[in-house]
This record gives structure tokens, C-alpha cells and sequence, in this order.
DNA sequence: CAGCAAAGAGAACGATCGTCCGCAATATAT
DNA sequence: ATATATTGCGGACGATCGTTCTCTTTGCTG
């Protein structure tokens, strides 16, 4: 069999996460299986789980590349924007888009395992926690400079602002993946807009 | 005919279904296996898929109990309110409610259905949809005879009102299952009083 | 009372699950 | 150049998946 470079490998596994994410954004995390990936891949099962040690590891490994995937999206292209309102806007803006045009086949990966792993204990539902945790503290900060610069009323509750922007996104993935109607996300957008308009 | 009393017949299978709708809302409508459905009732698998015919008809089955309890829950104890304002308050109410203190172990069941199957066409993913259309339909009512009657500012968008209220409530789910934090259910309903008190 | 319809148990099926072992081939290090 | 480590394949394992078959039990019906 031909061996490949260091290069190669590398992207190889690169490719292999691609696929799994792919894949699990479908059918979930549970449903993301050794075999189904392996087949779509053209390698064996053993192959598969030599790489990542176990299916659980292979979850985690994906569920953490989405989550890259998931702040390439939507922060990154926000980040640019001058810290507090701007920025929330801007990532309001790419998170509306993003949930528009997913990476992802079966609409943003996040959401999903979080639905998935949010009543079963385990790594798997740790690593969820985490990362979400992390996305709401971020949005929560930048709330915080709004609401420092009187950009946002005083008073206001960060976490509020963050739950709230958050629970609007998430509604306008299932609306949308469920009906591939864009008005859910127009939607989402404007009650967004309302949130940061105070 | 039937083994048992027509009662008996139809308290065992309201007692198979509400196992069902247990174990699926904690490991999800795929996660709802024959086998281990059937083991919890102490049953045979061919016993139980005597009663439904196949795994899709149980999972159909099953998901029309959960709407049934989601609307015993959330919408019975609101109806007797008056329609328009009143009531969608106090569905609000209900439906917060219902989050902090679900009848399932798994948190509200058709979010969960909903995430799973947005994305994997079939007779499921149909049923989910007619499900949450007609509530989402329900909502928009109300909120048309609150515009109707001033209660909600003319110009309102009703489906907006539905909309934005269904994806706080989503969104509280998925914290509060997450987090096991009341305080995402304080932050929900404050939010969706924000959106019926204009 | 005799006969029938239905329910459920038990067992088996092919398929697939996650995991592990042994072996061959390759890349790296000495 | 030789030795070592890594990679991946083929194959097998026990378990469980959904489904289907036969057979027994049991209540209803005529």
C-alpha cells in the first residue's frame, strides 16, 4: 500500500474530521459510526479507530473542530469590528449568515450536539458545556462593553443579552433546517436587532 | 379481540408509550431502541413490535404522546385565559414552567425530535414538522387577536411574535438542561415578556 | 362448548455496532 | 544499512440492532 508523506498525513486527518463533521451534523454525534465514516473515507474500520482510539475520542475530536469551524464563521469576521455593539452586530450579522449557508449538511453542528449531549452525562456532554459556556461568555463580554460605553442601556444584564442572542439563534437553526424557509432567519436577525437597540 | 379489557389494552399501551417517551427523551428518537424499550417494560422485543409494527410507527407514536402531554402542559392550563395577551402570557408561563419542571427526564421531548430529524427527510421529520407548524400556527393566532385588540402595537408581525417566542423557550431548554441553572428560565420569560409588553 | 382472533414469548436471521489482534508495509532513527 | 516505530488493513469477537417466524396462551364469539 502506498505510504503517504508527512504532509499528506496531516491533511488526512484534516480530511477525516471534514468528513466526520459532515456526517454527524446529519446524523448526530451517536449517529456519527466507525463503519459509515470509514466507508466514506475508502479505509477499513480499524484504520479509523487507530487514529483517534476509541469512538468517544472521536467525537470529542470532532465535536472540537466543528466548534473551530463554528468561531472561523462567526467570530472571526466580527472581530474586526471595534469591541461592544459593533462587534455584537457584526456577530449577529455572520451568525445570521452562517446559519444560513452552514458548512455543515445538517445545519449548525453546535446546536445539534448540544440537543444531543445535553441529558447524558459523560465527556462528550462536558465538552459541550465548555464550549458553550465559552461562546456565552464571549458574547456576554462584549455585552459588558456595550453596556460600559452606553452603547446598551445601564443596567442591562449581559446575560440576558447573551442567552437572549443565543436562544434567537438557535431557534432560527431548527425553523430553518426544519421548514428551508430564510424568512426564519430574517427573523432571528431582526429580534436580534431589537436586543441591541435599546 | 383483545387479550384484556379494553381498558387494560389501552392503559398498557399509554404505559408502553409513556416509557417510550421517557427513555427517548433522555437518548432521542433514533436512541429509542426495541430492545431496550422492551427490556424496561420487562417485555418481549417481538411483544412490543407486535404493538406498533415497526420502530418508525413506535417513533411516530411515540412523538405524538409528547405533543399530546406538550399540549396538556403548556396550552390546557392557558386556555382559559382570554384570547390575545392574557393567554400568551399565560402560555408563557405554562411553558416556563414545563422547562424547570418537564415530565420527561430529557427536558422538553419535541426539541429534542425537532434537532434530530431537522435535517433526515422521512415520515418523522414530517411529523415533527406538522407538529411544531401547528403550534407555531397556535401562537401566531393569539398574537393576531392581541394586534387585533391594541394589545400588541398595529404593525406587529405575528409570526415574529411566534417565532421569537418559541426560540426563547427553546433556548431555555437547552441552558437549562445544560447548566441544571434556573436562572436561564428567569432570563427566557423576561425575555418574552419584553416581547409582549410593547 | 367449540372455534377463532389476537397478543405475546421465544428463537433465529442478517446486518451493524465498537473494539481488538495479528500482520504487512512504510517512515524514521541509529 | 539495519533496527525500530508507526500506520493501516483484514479479520474476527461478542453484543445489539430491527425484523420475522413459529408456537402457546387467552379472551371473545357464535
Amino acid at each position: 500500500m502506498p505510504r503517504r508523506s508527512a504532509t499528506e498525513v496531516a491533511g488526512s486527518r484534516s480530511q477525516t474530521l471534514a468528513a466526520a463533521v459532515q456526517l454527524a451534523s446529519v446524523v448526530g454525534l451517536e449517529g456519527l459510526t466507525i463503519g459509515r465514516l470509514a466507508d466514506r473515507l475508502g479505509m477499513s474500520k480499524s484504520g479509523l479507530v487507530g487514529r483517534f482510539g476509541s469512538k468517544e475520542q472521536l467525537q470529542l475530536a470532532t465535536l472540537d473542530q466543528a466548534a473551530d469551524i463554528f468561531r472561523r464563521s462567526v467570530y472571526k469576521p466580527a472581530s474586526t469590528a471595534p469591541p461592544g455593539l459593533a462587534r455584537l452586530n457584526a456577530i449577529c450579522d455572520a451568525w445570521v449568515a452562517y446559519l444560513g449557508r452552514p458548512p455543515f449538511p445538517g445545519g449548525c453542528f453546535l446546536t445539534t450536539a448540544m440537543v444531543e449531549f445535553d441529558a447524558r452525562p459523560g465527556p462528550v456532554n462536558a465538552a459541550v458545556r465548555t464550549v458553550m459556556r465559552g461562546w456565552l461568555a464571549l458574547l456576554e463580554r462584549e455585552a459588558s462593553t456595550a453596556i460600559e460605553s452606553g452603547e446598551l442601556p445601564a443596567g442591562t444584564d449581559p446575560k440576558d443579552v447573551a442567552f437572549t442572542i443565543n436562544a434567537l439563534a438557535v431557534g432560527a437553526n431548527c425553523d430553518f433546517q426544519l421548514n428551508r424557509n430564510p424568512s426564519s432567519l430574517q427573523r432571528a436577525r431582526r429580534a436580534m436587532a431589537a436586543v441591541l437597540d435599546r
